[in-house]
DNA sequence: CTAAACCTTCACGTCAACGTGAGAGTCAAG
DNA sequence: CTTGACTCTCACGTTGACGTGAAGGTTTAG
């Protein structure tokens, strides 16, 4: 198939489908004309990347990470052991940022909650 | 006092200092040389504009904010009802973030704790 | 008077995943 | 053959709070 139907089945833009390739993430193949083509196996492709970026991964991680992992029927689960480390590195991070939001919200309470106090 | 004195009496550069300057957070007095002049209540004005950064406002939403904020010796405190309800709208925003930072983080505990069945 | 500090105004770089045209080929249907 | 749908490759815009020089005045201690 051609970009436009791969763009249709998955949800994604054609715009995000060719930043994915220029990251390396996808690989089709091309007519003498210059066009994409995409496999069906490629739609399956797209679900795995999208799934590691809502987990936060950065497209260049997921380069790393992609041929590290099973896609189990859409259950994705990793191969390696140094995957699983990234991963759960990876989610120390996401803890911090959240207890660095916590702690944003913990100042912003601080400030709604102070009286004015008359002279 | 000149710039270089405030950065360091509050720990800001002093290309911070210019930014928020340029936004409307300060206003230095000039010398005919056009070096910036400083009094001591900008340490103060300073220290108020960092506390509502860490709360999360963005500058813009500073500006608003400031002439709405009693500086009760380091303690900030809403003067104007309508700032309170601000701040309580943007802890929600807070809120949205982190509950979407635990999404991404559940999204991950499924990948980590996936296992690879064998064929 | 001179050199070391100190200061000024630009103005581009940062970080990421795309959005949004611009200008121009390609291809299938009628 | 034509036209309209489809696709291609640039390449700048988005978002925010500054970082980091560049090129050049100002001030002041000695």
């Amino acid at each position: 198939m051609r970009i436009g139907e791969l763009a249709r089945r998955t949800g994604i833009t054609e715009r995000a489908l060719r930043y994915y390739e220029e990251q390396g993430l996808l690989r089709p193949e091309r007519r003498p004309s210059g066009y994409r083509v995409y496999g069906d196996a490629d739609v399956a492709a797209v679900r795995r990347i999208r799934i590691l970026l809502a987990a936060g991964l950065s497209t260049a991680q997921i380069t790393q990470v992609l041929p590290c992992v099973l896609d189990d029927d859409g259950l994705l689960a990793p191969l390696c052991p140094e995957l699983v480390d990234a991963l759960v590195e990876h989610r120390a991070k996401i803890d911090e940022a959240i207890d660095e939001l916590a702690a944003t919200r913990a100042n912003l309470d601080v400030i709604i909650s102070a009286e004015a106090r008359s002279a």
